[in-house]
RNA sequence: GGUUCCGUAGCUCAGCUGGAUAGAGCAACAGCCUUCUAAGCUGUGGGUCUUGGGUUCGAAUCCCAACGGGAUCACCA
């Protein structure tokens, strides 16, 4: 039971032996208090006075009252302006810490159950992947943690769209001017070399393009007619029909990619639990819309095309199926969500896609709900907002774009300059300290990216690097390697510690209780989190805790400290800080070091 | 035009199921390393929470409207 349910519970009592009312304590408003006052959690008093018939003064001293009269762990009050702050036993709170350093998965809400798919990343294989890339990356891979402590059982995927006329660009692009070059001839990474291609083809339309126009073509007809593009729609078809040769140049540039990005992924720390190719889905959805059909749901117009009437829910009318029996890309979205829904025995379906496709996800919910599948309601878009540079959106025709790879390695970089500064690395060998830059610059970029809601754009200026210091997650990991520095000089002077040695220890004093009060809020924050799909809400929880303490070892020399029960009770303290700091981060998919 | 998201310090962001004097970081300025790691801590300055109405004991938070910004509304994916 949480401190305010508790306080909740009993001031309901109160006001039954007060008042003699029935009072739910689910409605009652219990907050942690300010720090300004006395006090640990505080009533708001102002909704009784319909009870009590009296000022709010009166009211809260007698609730007060009553409280320390009747309740052992609440030791005094205060009434401040309708507000009647509790203050808790020492022993009440110590208690709370027993049960925090106990339990071994503390954090771990219980299992519901439910199974969760949730599909992120989603690449394009004829484009590197960039900042916004790496935006979604991290926020799929930490909500799947998140709903993993959460309880619930999740299936992380991903659906990579490896077909298509874009791909086939590259792969005339290459064929024309790549002059046979591979990622082992070249030594290029394998997505960057067909995102080279895809480039080339750019290259080619344009000279084309101006080449008809030179001719006297005008250049919206030239943007359509330029023969490259129709030997592009040509290899498509080619594709489609399962053409050897074609299907081989693809399978080949396709290899290349999944290798560059599997580089990625291991370097972000990313994995899947299963991957979707949309060369294999891609026809899904048809038999959907023939009973979307025959229940009367859709309709074809004379030309053949089948399109679903969403007018009446404030929405366009839009295409399932086009007038030559192709479908579309919500056509094989209806047809995926039914079959993993069917495969998974989904009771919910998060997809993890940018904010400019909120308008899809409308229509996917509603043409699904509209064909009768109730599971409609338990798909959810993580819609989350672009990346944005000072001067606005990335764009890869001013060459603006920031490269994925690179800002890693940028990170890298960065962390390696400012530990080497900072020189407190002697003694550990060079791979440690390699793996060691990797993981803080890792922690500052992932941090960075996931401290801020989802829903809103973000800001990223590549002039300034991403900073080491202030609320960031250098911070954080720096915070574990020094509480980690205090654990192992204690255990260099042979101090032990445990739950045990608390039975008889001292009372904690008002900083520690601080201290615990974070910590004991830590499973609600992971609830609150995973209810709207929010690393954020870790982020900053991580930080406060961080900070909490940060404040509490400039003013407590721990190790300095006599009394045997005291230092043994505050080495269990930081001892379970490191570990709920470390739960925290892992949401977010970052490592905390022993020493930095 | 329809739908939808956003607007909080110079900058980047918290806070939003209504509660007390709106918080951090960065940047600026002033202090603190013979002490368990100074990637830290302490202090100062900095605000019409876009604006205007409404709801009520009480609004940054909820409702309505306006203004400003983003996204989207393809026989593209």
């Amino acid at each position: 039971m949480t401190p305010e349910s508790f306080i909740a519970s009993k001031a309901a009592e109160a006001i039954k032996a007060l008042y003699n009312v029935e009072q739910d304590p689910s409605a009652l408003q219990v907050q942690t208090t300010r720090k300004e006052f006395e006090g640990d959690l505080t009533l708001v008093v102002f909704p009784l006075l319909r009870i009590s018939h009296s000022t709010p003064d009166n009211t809260g001293k007698a609730i007060g009252d009553w409280l320390q009269e009747n309740v052992a762990e609440i030791s005094t009050y205060n009434v401040v302006k309708g507000f009647l702050n509790i203050s808790l036993s020492p022993l009440y709170w110590k208690n709370v810490f027993a049960e925090i350093a106990g339990e071994a998965d503390f954090g771990q809400l219980p299992s519901t159950g439910r199974n969760i798919m949730i599909e992120f990343s989603s690449p394009n294989t004829n484009k590197p992947l960039h900042l916004g890339h790496i935006r979604n990356n991290l926020l799929g891979a930490s909500v799947a943690d998140l709903l993993k402590a959460a309880g619930h059982n999740v299936i992380k995927t991903t659906l990579v769209n490896d077909r298509g006329i874009h791909i086939c660009k590259s792969m005339l692009a290459w064929q024309k001017v790549g002059e046979g070059r591979t990622p082992e001839s070249t030594g290029i990474k394998g997505d960057h070399l067909v995102g080279d291609c895809y480039v080339a083809f750019n290259n080619i339309l344009t000279a084309e393009v101006k080449e008809l126009v030179a001719g006297g073509m005008d250049e919206e007809q030239a943007k359509k007619e330029a023969p490259c593009l129709k030997e592009a729609h040509d290899m498509l078809v080619k594709w489609e029909q399962g053409d050897k040769e074609v299907r081989q140049l693809w399978e080949m540039m396709n290899s290349w990619v999944f290798a560059g990005f599997d580089e990625t992924y291991k370097s972000l720390g990313i994995s899947f639990d299963k991957t979707y190719y949309e060369s294999q889905t891609y026809l899904l959805g048809k038999e959907l819309v023939n009973k979307g059909l025959d229940m009367g749901v859709l309709v074809r117009d004379p030309d053949g095309s089948v399109w679903c009437d969403l007018t009446a829910d404030g929405l366009d009318r839009k295409l399932l199926l086009r007038s030559d029996g192709t479908s579309v890309y919500m056509t094989q979205d209806l047809g995926t969500a039914e079959r993993r829904f069917a495969e998974h025995n989904l009771d919910s379906h998060v997809y993890v896609v940018g904010d400019e496709q909120n308008y899809h996800f409308q229509v996917l919910k509603l043409v699904l709900k509209k064909l009768g599948f109730e599971w409609s309601d338990q798909i959810f878009h993580l819609s989350y907002g672009m990346v944005e540079l000072p001067e606005g959106k990335m764009k890869s025709r001013e060459g603006t774009v920031v490269d994925a790879d690179d800002l890693i390695e940028k990170m890298y970089q960065e962390a390696k300059a400012t530990s080497e500064e900072s020189g407190k690395l002697d003694g550990i060998s060079a791979e440690e300290q390699d793996k060691l830059f990797r993981m803080i610059g890792l922690g500052a970029l992932k941090y960075f990216i996931l401290k801020v809601d989802p829903k809103k754009k973000m800001l990223f200026n590549p002039k300034e690097s991403i900073d080491f210091n202030g609320n960031t997650g250098p911070f954080i990991q720096y915070t574990h390697a020094r509480i980690c520095s205090i654990l192992r000089k204690a255990a260099e002077k042979g101090v032990e510690y445990g739950t045990a040695s608390l039975a008889g220890a001292a009372e904690l004093s008002p900083k520690e209780i601080r201290l615990v009060k974070i910590l004991n809020s830590y499973p609600q924050r992971i609830a609150e989190a995973a209810e709207i799909f929010s690393p954020a809400v870790i982020a900053n929880y991580a930080y406060d805790l961080a900070k909490e303490f940060n404040q509490y070892y400039h003013e407590t020399p721990i190790l300095k400290e006599e009394n045997l029960d005291v230092l043994k009770t505050r080495l269990l303290l930081i001892d379970t800080l490191a570990s709920v700091l470390r739960k925290a981060m892992a949401i977010l998919g970052i490592e905390l070091p022993e020493r930095m």
